[in-house]
DNA sequence: ACAGAGGATTTGTTCAACAATCCGCGCTGG
DNA sequence: CCAGCGCGGATTGTTGAACAAATCCTCTGT
């Protein structure tokens, strides 16, 4: 019923609304990548839109955080840092698991849960892991909609599309997002048994185990970072 | 460390956030009413901004959930509704009550809940009960504050903010507010001495009366408002 | 090698114009 | 009298150009 796709051709949907929400698929397929500077004059020719449009979009995703705005400096693709990542699960965790314990079997958002499993084992078959990490996120969306707050939902959407953002940088996508989706299984038939808190416990360690696992990554990243850095400037 | 003052005189701050700053004061002090429609034309000249300078904070402000954006119609003042009070408190509890339960008496936020009641008592002197209802709700952002979430307290501004829109709508804020002075005092006072657990209690307590008495107190305006439109339309 | 001047570039902001859309009003026709 | 229609006015949506202010970059002079 609701929805329209961010397709061009949109009728009565703003231009800046539609460009930002451009700009937010470019920033999350990693055709934007994070530190880089978005010039107006560049970015606006690119996506042939005027300057004044692209910078209400730029008020947009700065409020999101995907991008950070420096006065008279620029807008910058946000760069996820270790903090940032230790918040947002911190985030999750708050969000996620007592939305978890209020579950019931026939809530819409379950099956919304279901339809995010199966593309995810979909998605597997194909080996296309960025498919996989996105039904992913589906799932845990899912699970913030059993709240039915819209504020809440809007909320973790914003910080999902950050952590996205993180996942970006990272490289073995396979490592990163395949043993989870038998852990999301696993919760989802713990909600169908009608046992909401073993779900809870289940998605508390999935939580733990998925931060260990991007902490990780990320560090190593970062290592390999300093050292080029220290590499340029000895 | 952080905190950006809403005082004017803010240096290499863009004028469209320092505009959006005004709008945001002018819709919490009541000088625009829920509902009011604000004319690009005509705001642009009252606040000495261009159009397109305005129109960059309208993005801002209606992100926040504080004015409403109809396409081709313009921006209104959003009018909170009963839906919209109870996920705010529903979102409240869930931020406050756990991050409450993890304080610590000699943490920073335990000294601005301080300071808060300080000024709530002071304000009470002065019977003046908006500067009390200010002072509230920074006892209660200061809570927020001590879970060090950057996102959450930034997501926990913005949802007081759409609250203290709502409050603006009742008029007997006396009512309101002086009761929760000493609960706040209590609150405190549990945490000084140590124990999380009761001080979560408390809140818990204080939420649930507060949620209905802003409740009772909106259902009574949505009534008159209902009579007085079809006395007009009979 | 270094500091600083000065020019080039970029953002910040305004203005004027026009297209698209909505809204209210009067007109016409039954 | 009233229903529907269309028209014009007002407002938003978007663009492009222009200029001020700040930052970046280079080049010079010592």
């Amino acid at each position: 019923m609701e929805e329209q796709g961010q397709a061009s051709g949109d009728r009565a949907a703003p231009l800046s609304e539609q460009t930002a929400a451009r700009l937010r698929t470019m920033v999350i397929e990693g055709e934007l990548v994070p530190g880089q500077r978005l010039s107006e004059v560049r970015l606006s020719g690119d996506l042939g839109v005027s300057r004044n449009t692209l910078r209400e979009a730029f008020r947009l995703l700065t409020r999101e955080g995907l991008a950070r705005h420096e006065p008279h400096r620029g807008v910058f693709v946000a760069v996820p840092s270790m903090a940032a990542i230790l918040d947002i699960y911190r985030v999750r965790r708050l969000i996620e698991v007592p939305a978890l314990t209020k579950a019931f079997p026939r809530h819409r958002a379950v099956a919304a849960m279901r339809k995010a499993v199966a593309e995810a084992e979909a998605a597997r078959e194909r080996r296309d892991w960025r498919a996989v990490g996105s039904a992913n996120m589906r799932f845990h969306a899912a699970v913030v909609t059993l709240t039915e707050s819209p504020r809440l939902i809007a909320f973790y959407t914003q910080v999902a599309a950050e952590l996205r953002l993180a996942f970006g940088l990272l490289s073995d996508l396979e490592q990163l997002h395949e043993p989870f989706i038998a852990e999301n299984t696993a919760i989802l038939s713990a909600i169908e048994r009608g046992d909401p808190e073993g779900a809870a416990v289940l998605l508390t360690a999935y939580l733990e185990r998925s931060e260990r696992t991007v902490l990780s990554a990320f560090a190593r990243i970062e290592d390999e970072d300093d050292r080029r850095r220290r590499a340029l400037v000895p």
